[in-house]
DNA sequence: AACTACTTGCAATAAATTTGCAAGTAGTGT
DNA sequence: ACACTACTTGCAAATTTATTGCAAGTAGTT
Protein backbone atom coordinates (compact mmCIF):
# COMPACT_ATOMS: atom_id res chain seq x y z
CA UNK A 1 0.00 0.00 0.00
CA UNK A 2 2.84 2.53 0.78
CA UNK A 3 4.31 0.68 -1.53
CA UNK A 4 2.11 1.38 -4.11
CA UNK A 5 2.14 5.04 -3.79
CA UNK A 6 5.81 4.78 -3.57
CA UNK A 7 6.41 3.31 -6.67
CA UNK A 8 4.17 5.57 -8.45
CA UNK A 9 6.59 8.01 -7.52
CA UNK A 10 4.96 10.11 -4.03
CA UNK A 11 6.00 9.85 -0.58
CA UNK A 12 4.18 7.40 1.69
CA UNK A 13 2.15 10.41 4.23
CA UNK A 14 -0.70 9.42 5.65
CA UNK A 15 -3.79 11.52 4.06
CA UNK A 16 -2.39 9.38 0.85
CA UNK A 17 -2.71 6.55 2.69
CA UNK A 18 -5.70 7.37 4.07
CA UNK A 19 -7.00 8.44 0.71
CA UNK A 20 -5.69 4.94 -0.94
CA UNK A 21 -7.11 3.14 1.81
CA UNK A 22 -10.88 4.45 1.61
CA UNK A 23 -10.25 4.02 -1.76
CA UNK A 24 -9.79 0.29 -1.80
CA UNK A 25 -12.90 0.05 0.65
CA UNK A 26 -15.28 0.62 -1.89
CA UNK A 27 -16.39 -0.75 -5.50
CA UNK A 28 -18.37 2.49 -6.15
CA UNK A 29 -16.55 5.37 -7.60
CA UNK A 30 -16.73 8.39 -5.19
CA UNK A 31 -16.83 11.87 -5.99
CA UNK A 32 -14.17 14.67 -4.12
CA UNK A 33 -17.27 15.70 -1.59
CA UNK A 34 -17.34 12.20 -0.86
CA UNK A 35 -14.11 11.56 -0.05
CA UNK A 36 -13.18 15.13 1.28
CA UNK A 37 -16.50 14.62 4.09
CA UNK A 38 -15.25 10.84 4.65
CA UNK A 39 -11.31 12.22 5.42
CA UNK A 40 -12.82 14.94 7.13
CA UNK A 41 -10.82 15.70 10.45
CA UNK A 42 -8.06 13.89 8.83
CA UNK A 43 -7.64 15.49 5.58
CA UNK A 44 -8.54 18.69 4.00
CA UNK A 45 -10.36 18.77 1.13
CA UNK A 46 -7.75 21.22 -0.88
CA UNK A 47 -5.46 18.26 -0.56
CA UNK A 48 -8.13 15.37 -1.57
CA UNK A 49 -8.28 17.85 -4.52
CA UNK A 50 -4.64 17.73 -5.11
CA UNK A 51 -3.97 13.93 -4.01
CA UNK A 52 -7.05 12.80 -6.23
CA UNK A 53 -5.36 14.89 -9.53
CA UNK A 54 -1.92 13.41 -8.75
CA UNK A 55 -3.26 10.26 -8.36
CA UNK A 56 -5.01 10.24 -11.78
CA UNK A 57 -1.79 11.74 -13.72
CA UNK A 58 0.23 8.73 -12.38
CA UNK A 59 -2.60 5.90 -13.14
CA UNK A 60 -3.31 5.34 -10.12
CA UNK A 61 -6.96 6.69 -10.00
CA UNK A 62 -9.42 7.07 -12.95
CA UNK A 63 -11.63 9.59 -13.28
CA UNK A 64 -15.65 8.49 -14.10
CA UNK A 65 -17.96 10.75 -15.69
CA UNK A 66 -21.90 9.13 -14.93
CA UNK A 67 -25.06 11.55 -16.21
CA UNK A 68 -25.94 14.15 -14.33
CA UNK A 69 -23.19 14.19 -11.02
CA UNK A 70 -19.68 15.50 -10.66
CA UNK A 71 -17.00 13.17 -11.11
CA UNK A 72 -16.13 10.26 -9.28
CA UNK A 73 -12.87 8.47 -8.68
CA UNK A 74 -11.63 4.89 -8.38
CA UNK A 75 -8.52 3.27 -8.06
CA UNK A 76 -7.04 1.84 -11.22
CA UNK A 77 -7.87 -1.80 -11.75
CA UNK A 78 -4.73 -2.95 -13.73
CA UNK A 79 -6.45 -6.47 -14.63
CA UNK A 80 -9.46 -5.53 -17.03
CA UNK A 81 -11.01 -2.18 -17.76
CA UNK A 82 -14.61 -2.46 -16.30
CA UNK A 83 -17.28 -0.65 -16.51
CA UNK A 84 -20.51 1.04 -14.76
CA UNK A 85 -24.04 0.50 -14.60
CA UNK A 86 -26.30 2.87 -13.06
CA UNK A 87 -29.92 3.02 -11.88
CA UNK A 88 -31.32 5.95 -13.30
CA UNK A 89 -33.90 5.73 -10.07
CA UNK A 90 -32.14 5.06 -6.70
CA UNK A 91 -28.14 5.65 -8.45
CA UNK A 92 -27.10 2.51 -7.71
CA UNK A 93 -23.26 1.64 -9.29
CA UNK A 94 -22.63 -1.71 -10.11
CA UNK A 95 -19.54 -2.76 -12.29
CA UNK A 96 -19.35 -5.13 -15.51
CA UNK A 97 -16.39 -6.41 -17.56
CA UNK A 98 -15.87 -6.95 -20.76
CA UNK A 99 -17.31 -4.71 -23.29
CA UNK A 100 -17.25 -4.54 -27.61
CA UNK A 101 -14.78 -1.42 -27.47
CA UNK A 102 -11.98 -3.53 -29.27
CA UNK A 103 -14.41 -4.09 -32.06
CA UNK A 104 -16.35 -1.08 -32.13
CA UNK A 105 -13.16 0.77 -32.61
CA UNK A 106 -11.99 -1.30 -35.47
CA UNK A 107 -15.35 -0.07 -36.92
CA UNK A 108 -15.25 4.08 -35.63
CA UNK A 109 -12.05 3.92 -37.98
CA UNK A 110 -13.42 2.30 -41.00
CA UNK A 111 -16.20 5.11 -40.84
CA UNK A 112 -13.87 8.23 -40.11
CA UNK A 113 -12.05 9.84 -42.72
CA UNK A 114 -9.68 11.74 -40.11
CA UNK A 115 -8.84 9.40 -37.58
CA UNK A 116 -6.22 7.04 -37.28
CA UNK A 117 -5.80 5.05 -34.00
CA UNK A 118 -8.05 4.51 -31.16
CA UNK A 119 -5.96 4.69 -27.70
CA UNK A 120 -9.00 4.01 -24.95
CA UNK A 121 -12.89 4.60 -24.57
CA UNK A 122 -15.99 4.66 -22.05
CA UNK A 123 -18.72 2.90 -21.79
CA UNK A 124 -21.64 2.57 -19.12
CA UNK A 125 -24.96 1.36 -18.84
CA UNK A 126 -27.78 3.17 -17.46
CA UNK A 127 -31.31 1.37 -16.40
CA UNK A 128 -33.41 0.01 -13.41
CA UNK A 129 -32.31 -1.92 -10.90
CA UNK A 130 -34.42 -4.88 -9.51
CA UNK A 131 -35.80 -2.71 -6.68
CA UNK A 132 -36.53 -0.02 -8.77
CA UNK A 133 -38.10 -1.70 -11.69
CA UNK A 134 -40.89 -3.04 -9.85
CA UNK A 135 -42.72 0.72 -8.21
CA UNK B 1 -37.45 25.40 -35.66
CA UNK B 2 -39.72 28.40 -33.92
CA UNK B 3 -42.02 24.99 -33.88
CA UNK B 4 -40.04 22.73 -32.70
CA UNK B 5 -39.52 25.02 -29.69
CA UNK B 6 -43.13 25.61 -29.12
CA UNK B 7 -43.70 21.60 -29.58
CA UNK B 8 -40.95 21.01 -26.66
CA UNK B 9 -43.25 23.70 -24.53
CA UNK B 10 -41.44 26.44 -24.90
CA UNK B 11 -42.48 30.06 -26.17
CA UNK B 12 -40.31 30.66 -29.57
CA UNK B 13 -38.30 34.00 -27.77
CA UNK B 14 -35.19 35.64 -29.51
CA UNK B 15 -32.59 33.83 -26.77
CA UNK B 16 -34.71 30.59 -27.62
CA UNK B 17 -33.93 30.78 -31.23
CA UNK B 18 -30.60 31.93 -30.85
CA UNK B 19 -29.27 29.29 -28.87
CA UNK B 20 -31.31 26.58 -30.77
CA UNK B 21 -30.05 27.83 -34.25
CA UNK B 22 -26.96 28.50 -33.44
CA UNK B 23 -27.20 24.03 -31.97
CA UNK B 24 -28.04 23.72 -35.36
CA UNK B 25 -24.58 25.39 -37.19
CA UNK B 26 -22.19 22.86 -35.42
CA UNK B 27 -21.80 18.83 -35.21
CA UNK B 28 -19.43 19.46 -32.28
CA UNK B 29 -20.88 19.33 -28.75
CA UNK B 30 -20.09 22.78 -27.14
CA UNK B 31 -19.94 23.62 -23.63
CA UNK B 32 -21.81 26.35 -21.82
CA UNK B 33 -18.84 28.74 -21.69
CA UNK B 34 -18.85 28.42 -25.45
CA UNK B 35 -22.10 29.21 -25.97
CA UNK B 36 -22.59 31.81 -23.52
CA UNK B 37 -19.56 33.66 -25.52
CA UNK B 38 -20.83 32.89 -28.81
CA UNK B 39 -24.44 34.38 -28.04
CA UNK B 40 -22.62 37.27 -26.16
CA UNK B 41 -24.65 40.89 -26.14
CA UNK B 42 -27.64 38.92 -27.31
CA UNK B 43 -27.97 36.25 -24.15
CA UNK B 44 -26.96 36.37 -20.70
CA UNK B 45 -24.89 33.21 -19.39
CA UNK B 46 -27.46 32.75 -16.87
CA UNK B 47 -30.13 32.19 -19.62
CA UNK B 48 -28.21 30.24 -21.61
CA UNK B 49 -28.09 27.79 -18.46
CA UNK B 50 -31.52 28.30 -17.91
CA UNK B 51 -32.17 27.23 -21.32
CA UNK B 52 -29.87 24.37 -21.95
CA UNK B 53 -31.21 22.83 -18.61
CA UNK B 54 -34.58 23.46 -19.73
CA UNK B 55 -34.09 22.20 -22.84
CA UNK B 56 -32.17 18.60 -21.52
CA UNK B 57 -35.45 18.04 -19.52
CA UNK B 58 -37.10 18.33 -22.85
CA UNK B 59 -34.71 15.94 -24.33
CA UNK B 60 -34.32 18.69 -27.31
CA UNK B 61 -30.70 18.99 -26.28
CA UNK B 62 -28.16 15.94 -25.03
CA UNK B 63 -25.33 16.18 -22.30
CA UNK B 64 -22.06 14.93 -23.68
CA UNK B 65 -19.51 14.10 -21.06
CA UNK B 66 -15.91 13.94 -22.30
CA UNK B 67 -12.66 13.54 -20.34
CA UNK B 68 -11.32 16.00 -19.10
CA UNK B 69 -13.59 18.78 -19.62
CA UNK B 70 -16.73 20.16 -18.76
CA UNK B 71 -20.15 19.27 -20.29
CA UNK B 72 -21.19 19.81 -23.95
CA UNK B 73 -24.21 19.96 -25.20
CA UNK B 74 -25.60 19.12 -28.86
CA UNK B 75 -28.63 18.35 -30.56
CA UNK B 76 -30.21 15.54 -30.06
CA UNK B 77 -30.55 13.33 -32.81
CA UNK B 78 -33.77 11.83 -32.74
CA UNK B 79 -32.85 9.54 -35.82
CA UNK B 80 -29.95 7.48 -34.16
CA UNK B 81 -27.56 7.52 -31.45
CA UNK B 82 -24.74 8.63 -32.45
CA UNK B 83 -21.01 8.77 -30.32
CA UNK B 84 -17.93 10.57 -30.65
CA UNK B 85 -14.46 10.31 -30.85
CA UNK B 86 -12.03 12.08 -29.53
CA UNK B 87 -8.50 13.46 -30.37
CA UNK B 88 -6.80 13.22 -27.15
CA UNK B 89 -4.33 15.62 -29.00
CA UNK B 90 -5.93 18.15 -30.77
CA UNK B 91 -9.19 17.63 -29.03
CA UNK B 92 -10.83 17.15 -32.43
CA UNK B 93 -14.67 15.67 -32.32
CA UNK B 94 -15.92 13.25 -34.56
CA UNK B 95 -19.26 11.49 -35.06
CA UNK B 96 -19.95 8.10 -35.31
CA UNK B 97 -22.57 5.49 -35.07
CA UNK B 98 -23.84 2.54 -34.49
CA UNK B 99 -22.39 0.55 -31.00
CA UNK B 100 -22.50 -2.88 -30.16
CA UNK B 101 -24.49 -1.33 -27.13
CA UNK B 102 -28.10 -3.38 -27.10
CA UNK B 103 -26.20 -6.47 -26.83
CA UNK B 104 -23.58 -5.63 -24.36
CA UNK B 105 -26.74 -4.29 -22.52
CA UNK B 106 -27.86 -7.88 -22.46
CA UNK B 107 -24.50 -9.17 -21.87
CA UNK B 108 -24.18 -6.87 -18.82
CA UNK B 109 -28.35 -7.76 -17.42
CA UNK B 110 -26.90 -11.40 -17.36
CA UNK B 111 -23.79 -10.80 -15.32
CA UNK B 112 -25.76 -8.67 -13.14
CA UNK B 113 -27.11 -10.00 -10.00
CA UNK B 114 -29.01 -6.82 -9.04
CA UNK B 115 -30.14 -5.16 -12.59
CA UNK B 116 -33.29 -5.86 -14.13
CA UNK B 117 -33.41 -3.45 -17.08
CA UNK B 118 -31.31 -1.45 -19.48
CA UNK B 119 -32.50 2.23 -20.79
CA UNK B 120 -29.39 4.11 -22.15
CA UNK B 121 -25.57 4.28 -22.56
CA UNK B 122 -22.72 6.14 -23.34
CA UNK B 123 -20.02 5.42 -25.45
CA UNK B 124 -17.11 7.35 -26.62
CA UNK B 125 -13.83 6.38 -28.01
CA UNK B 126 -10.59 8.15 -27.86
CA UNK B 127 -7.56 8.21 -29.85
CA UNK B 128 -5.42 9.98 -32.30
CA UNK B 129 -6.75 11.78 -35.74
CA UNK B 130 -4.38 11.57 -38.54
CA UNK B 131 -2.64 14.32 -38.63
CA UNK B 132 -1.75 14.05 -34.59
CA UNK B 133 -0.52 10.64 -35.48
CA UNK B 134 2.19 12.10 -37.58
CA UNK B 135 3.91 13.91 -34.88
C1' DA C 1 -54.60 46.68 -27.79
C1' DA C 2 -54.94 44.61 -23.40
C1' DC C 3 -53.87 40.58 -20.50
C1' DT C 4 -51.02 37.29 -18.21
C1' DA C 5 -48.16 33.58 -17.57
C1' DC C 6 -43.79 32.59 -19.02
C1' DT C 7 -38.92 34.55 -19.77
C1' DT C 8 -35.08 37.31 -19.34
C1' DG C 9 -31.29 40.21 -17.49
C1' DC C 10 -28.80 41.76 -13.72
C1' DA C 11 -27.13 41.53 -9.20
C1' DA C 12 -26.35 38.67 -5.53
C1' DT C 13 -25.38 34.15 -3.64
C1' DA C 14 -23.68 29.71 -3.41
C1' DA C 15 -20.80 25.92 -4.76
C1' DA C 16 -16.73 24.02 -6.82
C1' DT C 17 -11.94 24.35 -7.88
C1' DT C 18 -7.40 26.53 -7.91
C1' DT C 19 -3.53 29.15 -6.00
C1' DG C 20 -0.01 31.09 -2.59
C1' DC C 21 2.63 30.34 1.06
C1' DA C 22 4.31 29.27 5.70
C1' DA C 23 4.63 25.25 8.48
C1' DG C 24 5.11 20.14 8.69
C1' DT C 25 7.10 15.69 7.47
C1' DA C 26 9.00 11.51 4.68
C1' DG C 27 12.95 9.87 2.96
C1' DT C 28 17.92 10.34 2.80
C1' DG C 29 22.40 10.59 4.51
C1' DT C 30 25.42 11.27 8.59
C1' DA D 1 19.18 8.95 16.58
C1' DC D 2 19.74 13.59 14.31
C1' DA D 3 19.95 16.79 10.87
C1' DC D 4 18.79 18.10 6.10
C1' DT D 5 15.82 19.17 2.38
C1' DA D 6 12.68 18.50 -1.15
C1' DC D 7 8.18 17.23 -1.19
C1' DT D 8 3.47 17.84 1.19
C1' DT D 9 -0.06 19.73 3.73
C1' DG D 10 -3.36 22.98 5.82
C1' DC D 11 -5.48 27.25 5.86
C1' DA D 12 -6.88 31.45 3.84
C1' DA D 13 -7.79 33.78 -0.26
C1' DA D 14 -8.76 34.06 -5.03
C1' DT D 15 -11.04 32.12 -9.22
C1' DT D 16 -14.25 29.89 -11.68
C1' DT D 17 -18.62 27.76 -12.30
C1' DA D 18 -23.45 27.38 -11.30
C1' DT D 19 -27.78 28.78 -8.88
C1' DT D 20 -31.29 31.98 -7.04
C1' DG D 21 -34.38 36.20 -6.41
C1' DC D 22 -36.85 39.47 -8.43
C1' DA D 23 -38.33 43.45 -11.22
C1' DA D 24 -38.88 44.35 -16.03
C1' DG D 25 -39.88 42.49 -20.69
C1' DT D 26 -42.35 39.71 -24.06
C1' DA D 27 -44.90 35.68 -26.58
C1' DG D 28 -49.09 33.91 -27.21
C1' DT D 29 -53.88 34.62 -26.31
C1' DT D 30 -58.39 37.10 -25.94
MN1 LIG E 1 -15.92 0.67 -10.88
MN1 LIG F 1 -22.31 14.66 -31.79
ZN1 LIG G 1 -32.43 1.35 -8.29
ZN1 LIG H 1 -5.68 15.44 -33.49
Amino acid sequence: MAETIRDAGFRATKPRLALFSRLTKTSRPMSIQELAQELAGKVDQVTVYRMIDAFKKAGLVREVHLRGVRPKYELTDPRDDHHHIVCTECRKVEDFVGCGAEKMGKEALRQSRSFAAITGHTFDLYGLCKECITK
